[in-house]
RNA sequence: UGGGUCGUCGCCAAGCGGUAAGGCACGGGGUUUUGAUCUCCGCAUACCAAGGUUCGAAUCCUUGCGACCCAGCCA
């Protein structure tokens, strides 16, 4: 995917891989997977493993699955997996295979059958909350369920008789038989299948019984010939019972389970729960919402897919638990953008500037370069008339130190146009600035100034020749930097994350700007058309990041 | 007081016994019709701590300390 790949070190991943390779270990194959469970959005943490597994496969040229878990149709949905296959593709990346946890029910099925009969699980009358009584503790070792010694003839008949539905929910669950006092409590004798009647969004209502994930994981991986199945660090624990359900099936391949720290961005919560809370509570406008750390947030904020590949590749990929600073997400998108997005003025705050001296019905239509340095990119018609319009900030009664745009009695380069200087400030009766009367220097068009420096250049529009638009200036979500460690993530919340802009004037050329496209308006920051939002004359744009000199925020 | 994992610059991260890469951030020069970009320079005598092995240790050993994960019929 990037062009340096040699400049990038080996991750662990990579190296373990490489070493398999070299001991000929799979054939020579290398085959990953991403499998996600339908029930939410994809978000930054979901990229960086996407980023990983589809990485892998096409530096060692093997393979890349995309695997959707769906054995808790409780929360799953087809929307949900709708948005992870667009967003994934919307990644840059293809997959090998589609394929379903809910693809293997029978296969699953028969294994469990296997199991019992080779007398590795029974059935359990135990209810939840007995069992988990039974498990012990973290340092007590768990009791025995009295079904524990059942005989597989009957738990063969019961396990049947679970799946063809004669139970109630709840009333039975299999167990594989390992050891109650492990002093990892995921090998008491987890729960294998539980009993539920619920509506599958693939399978309807074929079953009542589903696997859980630790059973059917390791037997999807398998069945899908996986070579390395990658994974989160907190499934470690798990690895020992991954290992364990395929030592007892001996008719199936044994991939390799290798895990790596989850990403924790700043300022973000990536938990799949609390961005649905988010969304159903309506503390934003949806699961795309631009302050959202989702894949489909970032893409209506205007980040492209190569921004987010960089900055997985650029965070490195490990087994300690580490943050990530907002700067490293803002500097991958801003290094996109600043090579490739066209410039265009957009005057967010207008200040009203009359040039005298320029005649009343005149109009010049300046060409500027659409990239100061890609002059490739060509250039658009920019008019320029007597009124035009010019930021409030931009001019200053009182310049602070420093200040080197526009003040009363000096000069300032309109950006690809003249140098103006102002000489009369016009106020309102309550004393506000209203309008600046200043006059132009038409020997500045192209080139410096005799016998004089101007320092500061401005960004403008012309006035009758603009357009209205509404600008979001969007901030970070939540106002510290590990929401997810408060007491409750919702006080957390910034509450001035979206700041809109509803009479904002842009340049013209910007009338049939692209969603998805990149702008830099200069000297204020990237921004691209809302996809949703916008139409035809309420052009509505989302500011992706500021030019550097701010956060998500800071105007 | 059980098990698993991890501790290298403010934040990431190379390093795999031969004398601390790189990126982000930050500070300072230069260029610039975006206070952007670009560019140059600076930024860990030091690798959680303490011992030990070795000619030589961030890398090996020992003992501490700290952090994270696990007791769903969630994934």
């Amino acid at each position: 995917m990037s062009t340096n790949d040699n400049l990038v070190p080996a991750n662990f991943i990579s190296q373990i891989i490489t070493h398999d390779l070299k001991e000929h270990k799979n054939q020579g194959k290398v085959a990953t997977r991403f499998p996600p469970e339908p029930n939410g959005y994809l978000h930054i943490g979901h990229a960086k493993s996407i980023c990983l597994n589809f990485g892998i496969a096409t530096e060692f040229k093997g393979t890349c699955n995309l695997r959707f878990d769906d054995t808790n149709p409780e929360k799953e949905s087809i929307e949900y997996m709708q948005s992870i296959e667009r967003d994934v593709q919307w990644l840059g990346f293809e997959w090998a295979g589609l394929y379903h946890a809910s693809d293997y029910f029978e296969q699953l099925y028969g294994y469990a059958i296997e199991l019992i009969e080779k007398g590795l699980a029974y059935v359990d009358s135990l209810s939840a909350e007995q069992i988990r009584l039974y498990r012990g503790t973290l340092t007590e070792p768990g009791k025995e369920s009295p079904d524990r010694n059942r005989s597989i003839a009957d738990n063969l008949d019961l396990f049947q008789r679970m799946r063809a539905g004669e139970f109630a929910d709840g009333q039975y669950v299999l167990r594989a038989k390992i050891d109650m006092a492990s002093p990892n409590i995921n090998m008491r004798d987890p729960a294998i299948y539980r009993i539920r009647r619920v509506h599958h969004q693939r399978t309807g209502d074929a079953w009542c019984i589903y696997p859980m994930y630790d059973y059917t994981h390791c037997i999807s991986d398998a069945i899908e010939g996986i070579t390395h199945s990658i994974c989160t660090l907190e499934f470690e624990d798990h690895r020992p019972l991954y290992d364990w359900v395929l030592d007892q099936l001996p008719s199936l391949a044994h991939p390799q389970q290798i895990e790596f720290a989850r990403l924790q961005l700043e300022y973000t919560i990536v938990s799949k729960r609390k961005l649905n809370q988010l969304v159903m509570e309506k503390h934003v406008q949806g699961w795309d919402d631009p302050r959202m750390p989702t894949i489909a947030g970032l893409r209506r904020a205007g980040f492209t897919p190569k921004s987010i590949r960089d900055f997985c590749e650029r965070i490195g990929v490990t087994k300690q638990n580490s943050w990530i600073e907002m700067g490293v997400l803002e500097y991958c998108i801003r290094e996109d953008l600043n090579e490739n997005a066209l410039r265009a003025m957009a005057v967010l705050q207008p200040l009203r500037v009359v040039i005298d001296n320029y005649p009343d019905e005149q109009t010049l239509e300046l060409e500027i370069s659409n990239h100061p340095q890609r002059h490739e990119l060509g250039k658009r018609i920019v008019p320029f008339s007597k009124v035009i319009l010019i930021e409030q900030d931009d001019f200053a009664e009182i310049p602070p130190p420093k200040f080197k745009r526009l003040i009363e009695g000096g000069e300032v380069r309109l950006r690809g146009s003249y140098v103006i200087k102002c000489n009369e400030v016009i106020k309102n009766a309550d004393g506000q600035i209203i309008e600046l009367r200043c006059s132009y220097d038409p020997d500045t068009l192209g080139k410096n100034p005799e016998g004089r420096k101007v320092k500061g250049v401005i960004h403008w529009v012309s006035e009758q020749h603009s357009l209205p638009a509404e600008i979001r200036l969007y901030d970070r979500l939540f106002k510290v930097p590990a929401p997810d460690n408060e007491e409750n993530f919702l006080d957390a919340i910034n509450p001035d994350s979206l700041h809109i802009i509803s009479s904002a004037r842009v340049e013209a050329s910007l009338a049939n700007a692209q969603a998805e496209t990149g702008y830099q308006f200069e000297r204020t920051g990237y921004f691209c058309l809302d996809a949703q939002d916008s139409v035809a004359g309420r052009l509505v744009f989302n500011r992706t990041v500021s030019l550097r000199e701010g956060g998500w925020g800071n105007d």
